[in-house]
DNA sequence: TGAGATTCCATTGACGCCCATGGTTGCCCA
DNA sequence: TGGGCAACCATGGGCGTCAATGGAATCTCA
């Protein structure tokens, strides 16, 4: 399984372009659509990515109920479907970002890539130490059932 | 069923090389990632140890549902996820630990492998020491209470 | 024809790969 | 049973390759 793993801060430069971590290139090499997708997060200032797998999942499972009366799920996806924004990367592995994810996550100079495993965001660095911390200190406070509850193991 | 055993002590040289065990290294040899997983622990001043079926496993659990609101438990996969760092080992079996991970652990000349089972831990030797004493302690003082719940021996 | 976008090339610094060494362990055979 | 040999593991260092980055050149559409 292609999993995004670990975090990676890259430069932005004069053009908007940055590079896409090598290993999440690796991860998507598999791939017929040789870049990224990225839309705003609708719960935090990052942008979130994917493959496109990952969407044609998204998809699968929106039509797999045939719900008439949409659910928030439902409703939710079609956000990510308009939303999104397919982006290819250059011969050396970079993208350029849309106006419209930049100014949502606020980054201008650096974006931290951090794997989420199937999924992974893309942060301003100040903004991702802030969220990080928060993160930490919420999942510290509920330590007792929180632990590393490790999915069973074969 | 494959266990990480024993404590290796080594020594990390100027290159910020380090061998992983060779037991160790067998311990993972059936995965399709030859290397290790490493994550700075959230309790105390050590590297956390796995394999890359750990990380899978973890996935697997996060993305069973397309949940796009995370929960408290997703948050903290979240945070394994981001902190961790795929380490590939050259063919000698040696890894070189992330910046990060040295300075949390405090590792500079040696760094020691610690077996735990199905993870293991990686710590700069004396802290070790301390930590094992300070454990020895406490497990002396809960004596009688171990003693008393021990199940059968064999 | 000009501005923005995309492709191409060049630099540098990190990382992976190769080879060499030494010491320990385990094995084989006399 | 003891000596010697072979294998393996931990370690050190040199070198080539690749990733990240910057800038130039080319393309495209208005």
């Amino acid at each position: 399984m292609a999993l995004f793993v670990s975090t990676y801060t890259n430069k932005v430069d004069k053009k908007g372009r940055v590079s896409v971590p090598a290993s999440f290139r690796a991860a998507l090499s598999h791939q017929s659509f040789q870049g990224i997708v990225v839309y705003p997060s609708f719960t935090s200032a990052a942008v979130e990515g994917c493959g496109t797998d990952f969407l044609e999942e998204l998809a699968a499972a929106t039509s797999a109920s045939f719900d008439l009366f949409s659910t928030e799920q439902d409703d939710l996806n079609t956000l990510i479907f308009s939303s999104s924004h397919q982006l290819s990367w250059d011969p050396e592995g970079r993208v350029v970002l849309p106006e419209d994810v930049m100014t949502h996550a606020a980054i201008t100079e650096q974006a931290a890539f951090v794997g989420k495993g199937r999924t992974f965001q893309i942060w301003e660095p100040e903004a991702l130490k802030a969220h990080t911390a928060e993160a930490r200190a919420r999942a510290m406070a509920n330590r007792p059932q929180l632990i590393l509850r490790r999915p069973e193991v074969k």
